[in-house]
DNA sequence: CGCTCGTTTGAGAGGTCTCAATTTGGGTGG
DNA sequence: CCACCCAAATTGAGACCTCTCAAACGAGCG
Protein backbone atom coordinates (compact mmCIF):
# COMPACT_ATOMS: atom_id res chain seq x y z
CA UNK A 1 0.00 0.00 0.00
CA UNK A 2 2.64 2.34 -0.46
CA UNK A 3 5.20 2.84 -3.66
CA UNK A 4 8.59 1.59 -3.14
CA UNK A 5 11.38 4.20 -2.64
CA UNK A 6 13.23 2.75 -4.98
CA UNK A 7 10.42 4.36 -7.74
CA UNK A 8 9.72 7.60 -6.16
CA UNK A 9 12.70 9.81 -8.25
CA UNK A 10 10.55 8.89 -11.40
CA UNK A 11 7.65 9.97 -9.88
CA UNK A 12 9.23 12.75 -8.23
CA UNK A 13 10.25 14.62 -11.32
CA UNK A 14 6.77 14.69 -12.80
CA UNK A 15 5.38 18.16 -13.10
CA UNK A 16 3.02 17.37 -10.68
CA UNK A 17 4.94 16.54 -7.70
CA UNK A 18 7.98 18.08 -8.75
CA UNK A 19 7.82 21.41 -6.74
CA UNK A 20 5.85 20.13 -3.92
CA UNK A 21 7.48 20.04 -0.38
CA UNK A 22 9.79 16.68 0.46
CA UNK A 23 7.52 16.00 3.38
CA UNK A 24 4.48 16.14 1.29
CA UNK A 25 5.54 14.23 -1.30
CA UNK A 26 7.03 11.33 1.35
CA UNK A 27 3.69 11.76 3.16
CA UNK A 28 1.93 11.25 -0.23
CA UNK A 29 4.09 7.93 -1.72
CA UNK A 30 3.82 6.22 1.63
CA UNK A 31 0.20 6.04 1.07
CA UNK A 32 -0.29 5.60 -2.59
CA UNK A 33 0.64 2.79 -5.00
CA UNK A 34 2.28 2.47 -8.37
CA UNK A 35 0.31 -0.29 -10.37
CA UNK A 36 0.77 -2.25 -13.23
CA UNK A 37 -2.54 -2.83 -15.35
CA UNK A 38 -3.07 -5.53 -18.61
CA UNK A 39 -4.48 -4.18 -21.63
CA UNK A 40 -8.21 -3.21 -21.70
CA UNK A 41 -8.48 -3.85 -17.98
CA UNK A 42 -10.73 -1.45 -16.60
CA UNK A 43 -9.97 1.37 -13.62
CA UNK A 44 -12.72 3.14 -12.96
CA UNK A 45 -16.11 3.38 -13.99
CA UNK A 46 -19.05 6.46 -14.73
CA UNK A 47 -21.05 7.62 -11.45
CA UNK A 48 -18.98 6.07 -8.18
CA UNK A 49 -16.95 8.65 -6.09
CA UNK A 50 -12.94 9.08 -7.19
CA UNK A 51 -11.20 6.61 -4.80
CA UNK A 52 -7.85 7.68 -6.11
CA UNK A 53 -6.58 10.11 -8.32
CA UNK A 54 -5.05 8.56 -11.48
CA UNK A 55 -1.22 9.37 -12.56
CA UNK A 56 -0.70 7.44 -16.18
CA UNK A 57 3.07 6.78 -15.49
CA UNK A 58 3.28 4.10 -18.18
CA UNK A 59 0.84 3.11 -21.31
CA UNK A 60 -2.61 4.89 -22.66
CA UNK A 61 -6.25 5.42 -20.94
CA UNK A 62 -9.19 5.29 -22.54
CA UNK A 63 -11.61 7.88 -21.05
CA UNK A 64 -15.27 7.45 -22.11
CA UNK A 65 -18.82 7.80 -21.31
CA UNK A 66 -21.23 5.46 -21.84
CA UNK A 67 -25.21 5.19 -22.41
CA UNK A 68 -27.75 2.25 -23.04
CA UNK A 69 -24.46 0.41 -24.31
CA UNK A 70 -23.35 2.77 -26.45
CA UNK A 71 -19.58 4.27 -25.76
CA UNK A 72 -17.88 7.14 -26.55
CA UNK A 73 -14.21 8.24 -25.87
CA UNK A 74 -14.05 11.74 -24.15
CA UNK A 75 -10.18 11.85 -24.14
CA UNK A 76 -7.34 9.46 -24.16
CA UNK A 77 -4.34 10.21 -22.04
CA UNK A 78 -0.44 9.67 -22.07
CA UNK A 79 2.11 10.09 -19.62
CA UNK A 80 2.25 12.22 -17.94
CA UNK A 81 -1.04 13.22 -17.02
CA UNK A 82 -3.85 12.61 -14.62
CA UNK A 83 -7.51 11.41 -14.78
CA UNK A 84 -10.51 12.26 -12.90
CA UNK A 85 -8.76 15.30 -11.39
CA UNK A 86 -11.64 16.82 -11.41
CA UNK A 87 -14.10 14.65 -9.67
CA UNK A 88 -11.26 14.03 -7.31
CA UNK A 89 -11.23 17.21 -6.07
CA UNK A 90 -14.25 18.19 -5.96
CA UNK A 91 -15.07 14.74 -4.55
CA UNK A 92 -17.74 14.23 -6.76
CA UNK A 93 -19.10 11.12 -9.00
CA UNK A 94 -16.84 10.39 -11.89
CA UNK A 95 -18.56 11.46 -15.14
CA UNK A 96 -16.20 9.09 -17.03
CA UNK A 97 -14.67 5.45 -17.06
CA UNK A 98 -11.73 4.21 -17.71
CA UNK A 99 -9.97 1.82 -19.27
CA UNK A 100 -6.27 0.64 -20.31
CA UNK A 101 -5.29 0.58 -24.09
CA UNK A 102 -2.37 -1.30 -23.79
CA UNK A 103 -0.39 -2.14 -20.71
CA UNK A 104 -0.48 0.51 -18.07
CA UNK A 105 1.36 1.67 -15.07
CA UNK A 106 -0.61 3.85 -13.24
CA UNK A 107 0.39 5.88 -10.13
CA UNK A 108 -3.10 5.76 -7.23
CA UNK A 109 -2.97 8.50 -5.04
CA UNK A 110 -5.82 8.48 -2.46
CA UNK A 111 -8.53 10.94 -3.18
CA UNK A 112 -8.76 12.31 0.31
CA UNK A 113 -4.96 12.90 0.74
CA UNK A 114 -4.82 15.10 -2.77
CA UNK A 115 -7.14 17.24 -1.77
CA UNK A 116 -5.73 17.32 2.29
CA UNK A 117 -2.28 17.75 0.33
CA UNK A 118 -3.50 20.90 -1.75
CA UNK A 119 -5.04 22.87 0.82
CA UNK A 120 -1.28 23.24 2.42
CA UNK A 121 1.04 22.73 0.07
CA UNK A 122 0.93 25.50 -2.72
CA UNK A 123 3.82 23.88 -4.80
CA UNK A 124 1.65 21.30 -5.30
CA UNK A 125 -1.58 23.19 -5.73
CA UNK A 126 0.20 25.20 -8.35
CA UNK A 127 0.58 21.49 -10.11
CA UNK A 128 -2.94 20.41 -9.50
CA UNK A 129 -3.83 23.85 -11.11
CA UNK A 130 -2.06 23.81 -14.37
CA UNK A 131 -2.55 20.01 -15.05
CA UNK A 132 -6.57 20.77 -14.84
CA UNK A 133 -6.41 23.39 -16.65
CA UNK A 134 -4.90 21.42 -19.35
CA UNK A 135 -7.12 18.75 -19.00
CA UNK A 136 -9.97 21.46 -19.27
CA UNK A 137 -8.74 23.42 -22.50
CA UNK A 138 -8.36 19.65 -23.88
CA UNK A 139 -12.23 18.76 -24.05
CA UNK A 140 -12.35 22.59 -24.87
CA UNK A 141 -10.89 22.34 -28.22
CA UNK A 142 -12.62 18.17 -28.52
CA UNK A 143 -16.25 20.31 -28.27
CA UNK A 144 -15.21 22.74 -30.31
CA UNK A 145 -13.97 20.51 -33.08
CA UNK A 146 -17.42 18.35 -33.11
CA UNK A 147 -19.44 21.34 -32.95
CA UNK A 148 -17.57 23.23 -35.88
CA UNK A 149 -16.23 20.65 -38.06
CA UNK A 150 -17.39 17.81 -40.29
CA UNK A 151 -16.50 14.23 -39.20
CA UNK A 152 -13.71 14.72 -42.34
CA UNK A 153 -12.57 17.51 -41.09
CA UNK A 154 -12.02 16.35 -37.78
CA UNK A 155 -10.27 13.75 -38.90
CA UNK A 156 -7.84 15.98 -41.20
CA UNK A 157 -6.96 17.83 -38.28
CA UNK A 158 -6.13 14.79 -35.89
CA UNK A 159 -3.79 13.58 -38.83
CA UNK A 160 -1.97 16.76 -38.83
CA UNK A 161 -1.01 17.04 -35.47
CA UNK A 162 -0.19 13.36 -35.21
CA UNK A 163 2.59 14.01 -38.01
CA UNK A 164 3.30 17.03 -36.31
CA UNK A 165 3.79 15.42 -33.01
CA UNK A 166 5.68 12.75 -34.69
CA UNK A 167 7.59 14.90 -36.64
CA UNK A 168 7.41 13.48 -39.70
CA UNK A 169 4.81 12.50 -42.72
CA UNK A 170 4.27 9.31 -41.71
CA UNK A 171 3.21 7.58 -38.58
CA UNK A 172 1.54 4.30 -37.13
CA UNK A 173 -1.93 4.66 -35.44
CA UNK A 174 -1.38 4.34 -31.53
CA UNK A 175 -4.85 2.52 -31.08
CA UNK A 176 -7.92 0.76 -32.93
CA UNK A 177 -9.47 2.42 -35.77
CA UNK A 178 -12.40 2.19 -34.02
CA UNK A 179 -11.33 3.51 -30.81
CA UNK A 180 -9.90 6.78 -33.00
CA UNK A 181 -13.42 6.98 -34.53
CA UNK A 182 -15.24 7.21 -31.36
CA UNK A 183 -12.51 9.86 -29.86
CA UNK A 184 -13.56 12.06 -32.91
CA UNK A 185 -17.13 11.63 -32.33
CA UNK A 186 -17.54 9.12 -35.35
CA UNK A 187 -18.28 5.69 -36.16
CA UNK A 188 -15.92 3.12 -37.52
CA UNK A 189 -17.94 3.54 -40.93
CA UNK A 190 -17.25 6.97 -40.88
CA UNK A 191 -14.32 6.76 -39.79
CA UNK A 192 -13.39 4.31 -42.95
CA UNK A 193 -15.35 6.82 -45.23
CA UNK A 194 -13.29 9.65 -44.12
CA UNK A 195 -10.41 8.26 -45.08
CA UNK A 196 -10.99 7.29 -48.56
CA UNK A 197 -12.50 11.04 -48.66
CA UNK A 198 -8.61 12.46 -47.78
CA UNK A 199 -6.93 10.49 -50.21
CA UNK A 200 -7.53 13.46 -52.74
CA UNK A 201 -6.59 15.71 -50.37
CA UNK A 202 -3.24 14.34 -49.87
CA UNK A 203 -3.24 11.19 -47.29
CA UNK A 204 -2.69 7.48 -47.57
CA UNK A 205 -3.25 4.84 -45.35
CA UNK A 206 -1.59 1.07 -45.54
CA UNK A 207 -3.02 -0.63 -42.71
CA UNK A 208 -2.61 0.88 -39.42
CA UNK A 209 0.35 3.66 -41.31
CA UNK A 210 -1.24 6.87 -42.46
CA UNK A 211 1.11 9.13 -44.66
CA UNK A 212 0.84 12.43 -45.50
CA UNK A 213 1.38 13.18 -49.12
CA UNK A 214 0.80 16.48 -49.54
CA UNK A 215 0.68 18.32 -46.01
CA UNK A 216 -0.16 22.14 -47.62
CA UNK A 217 -2.94 20.68 -49.15
CA UNK A 218 -4.34 18.93 -46.49
CA UNK A 219 -3.95 22.06 -44.24
CA UNK A 220 -6.32 23.97 -46.55
CA UNK A 221 -8.98 21.27 -46.18
CA UNK A 222 -8.77 20.83 -42.44
CA UNK A 223 -8.42 24.77 -41.55
CA UNK A 224 -6.64 23.73 -38.78
CA UNK A 225 -7.30 27.20 -36.97
CA UNK A 226 -8.91 25.14 -33.72
CA UNK A 227 -6.83 22.27 -32.93
CA UNK A 228 -3.40 24.82 -33.59
CA UNK A 229 -3.83 25.99 -30.09
CA UNK A 230 -2.11 23.76 -27.79
CA UNK B 1 -6.93 50.82 -11.42
CA UNK B 2 -8.26 49.66 -8.33
CA UNK B 3 -11.63 48.46 -6.81
CA UNK B 4 -13.29 50.50 -4.32
CA UNK B 5 -13.08 50.01 -0.34
CA UNK B 6 -16.98 49.60 -0.19
CA UNK B 7 -17.09 47.06 -2.67
CA UNK B 8 -14.77 44.91 -1.66
CA UNK B 9 -17.16 42.69 1.59
CA UNK B 10 -19.30 41.38 -1.59
CA UNK B 11 -16.12 40.42 -3.06
CA UNK B 12 -14.80 39.04 -0.15
CA UNK B 13 -17.60 36.79 0.13
CA UNK B 14 -17.36 35.13 -3.13
CA UNK B 15 -16.05 31.38 -2.34
CA UNK B 16 -13.10 31.92 -4.62
CA UNK B 17 -11.69 34.67 -2.32
CA UNK B 18 -13.59 33.80 0.83
CA UNK B 19 -10.66 31.75 1.95
CA UNK B 20 -6.73 33.46 1.13
CA UNK B 21 -5.38 35.96 3.39
CA UNK B 22 -6.24 39.32 4.23
CA UNK B 23 -2.40 40.37 2.73
CA UNK B 24 -3.32 38.78 -0.81
CA UNK B 25 -6.78 39.73 -0.97
CA UNK B 26 -6.21 43.42 -0.22
CA UNK B 27 -3.18 43.44 -2.99
CA UNK B 28 -5.25 41.35 -5.17
CA UNK B 29 -8.04 44.31 -5.07
CA UNK B 30 -5.57 47.12 -5.39
CA UNK B 31 -4.72 46.37 -8.55
CA UNK B 32 -8.38 44.71 -10.27
CA UNK B 33 -11.25 46.60 -11.46
CA UNK B 34 -14.83 46.50 -10.98
CA UNK B 35 -16.45 47.05 -14.02
CA UNK B 36 -20.45 47.79 -15.56
CA UNK B 37 -20.69 46.27 -19.03
CA UNK B 38 -24.57 46.78 -21.05
CA UNK B 39 -25.91 44.20 -23.13
CA UNK B 40 -24.19 42.40 -26.19
CA UNK B 41 -20.90 43.90 -25.22
CA UNK B 42 -17.59 42.23 -26.08
CA UNK B 43 -15.61 41.08 -23.49
CA UNK B 44 -12.74 39.25 -24.53
CA UNK B 45 -12.10 37.74 -28.22
CA UNK B 46 -10.98 33.84 -28.87
CA UNK B 47 -6.81 33.30 -30.01
CA UNK B 48 -5.88 36.57 -27.38
CA UNK B 49 -3.74 36.22 -24.46
CA UNK B 50 -5.87 36.53 -21.33
CA UNK B 51 -5.31 40.00 -19.75
CA UNK B 52 -7.32 39.79 -17.02
CA UNK B 53 -9.18 36.34 -14.58
CA UNK B 54 -12.77 37.63 -15.47
CA UNK B 55 -15.53 36.68 -12.27
CA UNK B 56 -19.27 36.98 -13.45
CA UNK B 57 -20.30 39.62 -10.13
CA UNK B 58 -23.35 40.37 -11.84
CA UNK B 59 -25.06 39.55 -15.28
CA UNK B 60 -24.58 36.61 -17.80
CA UNK B 61 -21.81 35.47 -19.99
CA UNK B 62 -21.92 33.85 -23.25
CA UNK B 63 -19.02 31.65 -24.18
CA UNK B 64 -18.76 30.94 -27.29
CA UNK B 65 -16.51 30.03 -30.35
CA UNK B 66 -15.94 31.42 -34.24
CA UNK B 67 -15.62 29.54 -37.08
CA UNK B 68 -15.76 30.70 -40.65
CA UNK B 69 -18.44 33.65 -38.98
CA UNK B 70 -20.49 30.71 -37.36
CA UNK B 71 -20.87 31.39 -33.55
CA UNK B 72 -21.18 28.57 -31.01
CA UNK B 73 -21.95 29.01 -28.03
CA UNK B 74 -19.76 26.59 -25.34
CA UNK B 75 -21.19 27.50 -21.60
CA UNK B 76 -23.06 30.28 -20.82
CA UNK B 77 -21.92 31.76 -16.96
CA UNK B 78 -23.42 33.45 -14.18
CA UNK B 79 -22.24 34.83 -10.59
CA UNK B 80 -19.87 33.75 -9.54
CA UNK B 81 -18.71 31.86 -11.59
CA UNK B 82 -15.13 32.79 -13.69
CA UNK B 83 -14.19 32.14 -17.22
CA UNK B 84 -10.72 31.82 -18.84
CA UNK B 85 -9.18 30.91 -16.25
CA UNK B 86 -7.47 27.87 -17.62
CA UNK B 87 -6.29 30.27 -20.19
CA UNK B 88 -4.73 32.99 -17.23
CA UNK B 89 -3.42 30.10 -15.42
CA UNK B 90 -1.40 28.53 -18.40
CA UNK B 91 -1.22 32.21 -19.80
CA UNK B 92 -2.32 30.70 -23.48
CA UNK B 93 -4.38 31.94 -25.84
CA UNK B 94 -8.09 31.90 -24.72
CA UNK B 95 -9.93 28.81 -26.51
CA UNK B 96 -13.46 31.27 -26.56
CA UNK B 97 -15.08 34.64 -27.25
CA UNK B 98 -16.90 35.82 -23.95
CA UNK B 99 -19.61 38.90 -24.37
CA UNK B 100 -22.18 40.13 -22.19
CA UNK B 101 -26.10 38.41 -22.47
CA UNK B 102 -27.53 41.13 -20.07
CA UNK B 103 -25.87 44.14 -18.22
CA UNK B 104 -23.43 42.93 -16.26
CA UNK B 105 -20.31 43.81 -13.53
CA UNK B 106 -17.47 42.00 -13.80
CA UNK B 107 -14.10 41.50 -11.25
CA UNK B 108 -11.14 42.11 -13.86
CA UNK B 109 -8.27 40.60 -12.21
CA UNK B 110 -5.03 41.33 -14.11
CA UNK B 111 -3.57 37.16 -15.08
CA UNK B 112 -0.17 37.75 -13.74
CA UNK B 113 -1.52 38.80 -10.64
CA UNK B 114 -3.78 35.62 -10.27
CA UNK B 115 -0.83 33.28 -11.16
CA UNK B 116 1.69 34.78 -8.58
CA UNK B 117 -1.00 35.09 -5.49
CA UNK B 118 -1.72 31.13 -6.47
CA UNK B 119 1.40 29.96 -6.20
CA UNK B 120 1.96 31.50 -2.50
CA UNK B 121 -1.63 31.73 -1.01
CA UNK B 122 -2.69 28.23 -0.54
CA UNK B 123 -6.09 28.99 0.12
CA UNK B 124 -6.27 30.87 -2.44
CA UNK B 125 -5.58 28.31 -5.01
CA UNK B 126 -7.59 25.95 -3.27
CA UNK B 127 -10.86 27.94 -4.94
CA UNK B 128 -9.14 28.24 -8.39
CA UNK B 129 -8.81 24.57 -8.38
CA UNK B 130 -12.38 24.31 -7.06
CA UNK B 131 -13.28 26.23 -9.63
CA UNK B 132 -11.33 25.17 -12.36
CA UNK B 133 -12.90 21.70 -11.86
CA UNK B 134 -16.35 22.88 -12.20
CA UNK B 135 -15.93 24.62 -15.28
CA UNK B 136 -14.36 21.51 -16.61
CA UNK B 137 -16.52 19.45 -15.40
CA UNK B 138 -19.64 21.50 -17.16
CA UNK B 139 -18.28 21.28 -20.50
CA UNK B 140 -17.08 17.39 -19.97
CA UNK B 141 -20.88 17.31 -19.54
CA UNK B 142 -21.91 19.33 -22.57
CA UNK B 143 -19.65 17.01 -24.48
CA UNK B 144 -21.25 13.59 -23.58
CA UNK B 145 -24.93 14.89 -24.14
CA UNK B 146 -23.74 16.06 -27.46
CA UNK B 147 -22.35 12.96 -28.62
CA UNK B 148 -24.88 10.48 -26.89
CA UNK B 149 -28.05 12.76 -27.18
CA UNK B 150 -30.70 13.84 -30.19
CA UNK B 151 -31.30 17.47 -30.28
CA UNK B 152 -34.85 16.83 -28.67
CA UNK B 153 -33.44 14.54 -25.74
CA UNK B 154 -30.62 17.99 -25.20
CA UNK B 155 -33.17 19.90 -24.99
CA UNK B 156 -35.71 17.80 -23.03
CA UNK B 157 -32.51 17.40 -20.41
CA UNK B 158 -32.25 21.39 -20.41
CA UNK B 159 -35.44 22.05 -19.55
CA UNK B 160 -35.56 19.35 -16.81
CA UNK B 161 -32.73 21.09 -15.40
CA UNK B 162 -34.53 24.71 -15.48
CA UNK B 163 -37.52 23.42 -13.96
CA UNK B 164 -35.51 21.83 -11.20
CA UNK B 165 -33.68 24.69 -10.63
CA UNK B 166 -36.31 26.78 -10.67
CA UNK B 167 -38.31 24.59 -8.43
CA UNK B 168 -40.95 24.91 -10.08
CA UNK B 169 -43.18 23.12 -13.58
CA UNK B 170 -42.99 26.80 -15.12
CA UNK B 171 -40.18 29.27 -16.05
CA UNK B 172 -39.26 32.02 -18.25
CA UNK B 173 -36.28 31.34 -20.35
CA UNK B 174 -33.23 33.47 -19.23
CA UNK B 175 -32.27 34.48 -22.72
CA UNK B 176 -32.38 34.58 -26.35
CA UNK B 177 -33.76 31.00 -28.02
CA UNK B 178 -31.45 31.17 -30.53
CA UNK B 179 -28.80 31.77 -27.86
CA UNK B 180 -30.30 28.46 -26.31
CA UNK B 181 -30.23 26.30 -29.26
CA UNK B 182 -26.51 27.10 -29.88
CA UNK B 183 -25.77 26.14 -26.69
CA UNK B 184 -27.73 22.82 -26.51
CA UNK B 185 -25.71 22.50 -30.33
CA UNK B 186 -28.36 22.95 -32.42
CA UNK B 187 -29.30 25.41 -35.08
CA UNK B 188 -33.13 27.85 -33.95
CA UNK B 189 -35.26 26.08 -36.97
CA UNK B 190 -34.17 23.02 -34.71
CA UNK B 191 -34.90 24.42 -31.48
CA UNK B 192 -38.40 25.26 -32.73
CA UNK B 193 -39.31 21.67 -34.20
CA UNK B 194 -37.77 20.43 -31.14
CA UNK B 195 -40.16 21.69 -29.21
CA UNK B 196 -42.65 21.06 -30.57
CA UNK B 197 -42.07 17.54 -30.80
CA UNK B 198 -42.05 17.33 -26.75
CA UNK B 199 -45.58 18.73 -26.64
CA UNK B 200 -46.45 14.88 -26.77
CA UNK B 201 -44.02 14.84 -23.69
CA UNK B 202 -45.48 17.21 -21.53
CA UNK B 203 -43.98 20.35 -22.24
CA UNK B 204 -46.13 23.53 -23.48
CA UNK B 205 -44.53 26.85 -24.32
CA UNK B 206 -46.11 30.19 -24.76
CA UNK B 207 -43.82 33.16 -25.34
CA UNK B 208 -40.72 32.93 -23.15
CA UNK B 209 -42.66 31.02 -20.75
CA UNK B 210 -41.80 27.10 -20.84
CA UNK B 211 -44.18 24.30 -18.43
CA UNK B 212 -44.14 21.46 -18.03
CA UNK B 213 -46.76 19.45 -17.70
CA UNK B 214 -46.13 15.76 -17.00
CA UNK B 215 -42.56 15.70 -15.42
CA UNK B 216 -42.82 12.34 -15.16
CA UNK B 217 -43.07 11.59 -19.62
CA UNK B 218 -40.90 14.06 -19.84
CA UNK B 219 -37.80 12.14 -17.97
CA UNK B 220 -39.02 9.11 -19.22
CA UNK B 221 -38.06 10.80 -22.48
CA UNK B 222 -34.87 12.66 -21.58
CA UNK B 223 -33.43 9.69 -19.57
CA UNK B 224 -31.82 12.57 -17.97
CA UNK B 225 -29.01 10.05 -16.56
CA UNK B 226 -26.01 12.56 -17.54
CA UNK B 227 -27.41 15.86 -16.85
CA UNK B 228 -28.59 14.65 -13.55
CA UNK B 229 -24.94 14.63 -11.97
CA UNK B 230 -24.56 18.15 -10.85
C1' DC C 1 -5.61 -23.78 -41.96
C1' DG C 2 -9.72 -21.96 -40.27
C1' DC C 3 -11.56 -18.86 -36.71
C1' DT C 4 -12.48 -14.48 -34.96
C1' DC C 5 -12.62 -9.79 -34.78
C1' DG C 6 -11.73 -5.53 -36.90
C1' DT C 7 -12.17 -3.07 -41.15
C1' DT C 8 -14.16 -1.90 -45.44
C1' DT C 9 -17.90 -1.42 -48.70
C1' DG C 10 -22.72 -1.03 -49.98
C1' DA C 11 -27.48 0.47 -49.57
C1' DG C 12 -30.81 2.89 -47.29
C1' DA C 13 -32.95 5.52 -43.45
C1' DG C 14 -32.95 9.33 -40.34
C1' DG C 15 -31.61 13.38 -38.11
C1' DT C 16 -30.13 17.93 -38.63
C1' DC C 17 -29.00 21.73 -41.48
C1' DT C 18 -29.76 25.20 -45.12
C1' DC C 19 -32.46 28.31 -47.56
C1' DA C 20 -36.69 30.71 -48.06
C1' DA C 21 -41.12 32.46 -46.80
C1' DT C 22 -44.26 33.70 -43.23
C1' DT C 23 -45.69 34.97 -38.72
C1' DT C 24 -44.94 36.83 -34.26
C1' DG C 25 -43.50 40.02 -30.91
C1' DG C 26 -41.08 43.87 -28.95
C1' DG C 27 -39.49 48.50 -29.34
C1' DT C 28 -39.65 53.12 -31.30
C1' DG C 29 -41.34 57.28 -32.94
C1' DG C 30 -45.08 59.94 -34.40
C1' DC D 1 -51.69 55.26 -27.62
C1' DC D 2 -51.14 53.31 -31.86
C1' DA D 3 -48.83 52.13 -36.14
C1' DC D 4 -44.82 50.75 -37.95
C1' DC D 5 -40.46 48.38 -38.25
C1' DC D 6 -37.08 45.21 -37.38
C1' DA D 7 -35.43 41.10 -35.41
C1' DA D 8 -36.62 36.80 -33.76
C1' DA D 9 -39.26 32.74 -34.21
C1' DT D 10 -41.79 29.49 -36.80
C1' DT D 11 -42.96 26.69 -40.73
C1' DG D 12 -41.99 24.39 -45.08
C1' DA D 13 -39.17 21.98 -48.52
C1' DG D 14 -35.19 19.91 -49.78
C1' DA D 15 -30.30 18.58 -49.40
C1' DC D 16 -26.57 16.67 -46.93
C1' DC D 17 -24.13 14.37 -43.53
C1' DT D 18 -23.79 10.69 -40.59
C1' DC D 19 -25.68 6.61 -38.84
C1' DT D 20 -27.59 1.85 -39.09
C1' DC D 21 -27.82 -2.57 -40.84
C1' DA D 22 -25.73 -6.11 -43.75
C1' DA D 23 -22.40 -8.37 -46.15
C1' DA D 24 -17.75 -9.05 -47.83
C1' DC D 25 -12.99 -8.76 -46.89
C1' DG D 26 -8.61 -9.20 -44.38
C1' DA D 27 -5.22 -9.90 -40.82
C1' DG D 28 -3.70 -12.14 -36.63
C1' DC D 29 -3.78 -16.31 -33.74
C1' DG D 30 -4.59 -20.78 -32.07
Amino acid sequence: MSVRLAETPLIRALPLFKEMSERSFAAMMDVSMLQRFPARADIIREGELPDFLHVVVEGAIDLFATRDGEETTIDIVYPVSTFILAAVVRDEPQLKSARTLVPSQLLMVPSQVVRDTFKHDAAFAHGIVAELAARYRSVTRVLKNDRMLSSAERLANWILSSARRSGRNEFDLPLEKRKLASYLGMTPESYSRGMTALEQYGVTSHGATITVTDPARLMEFAKPALAADD
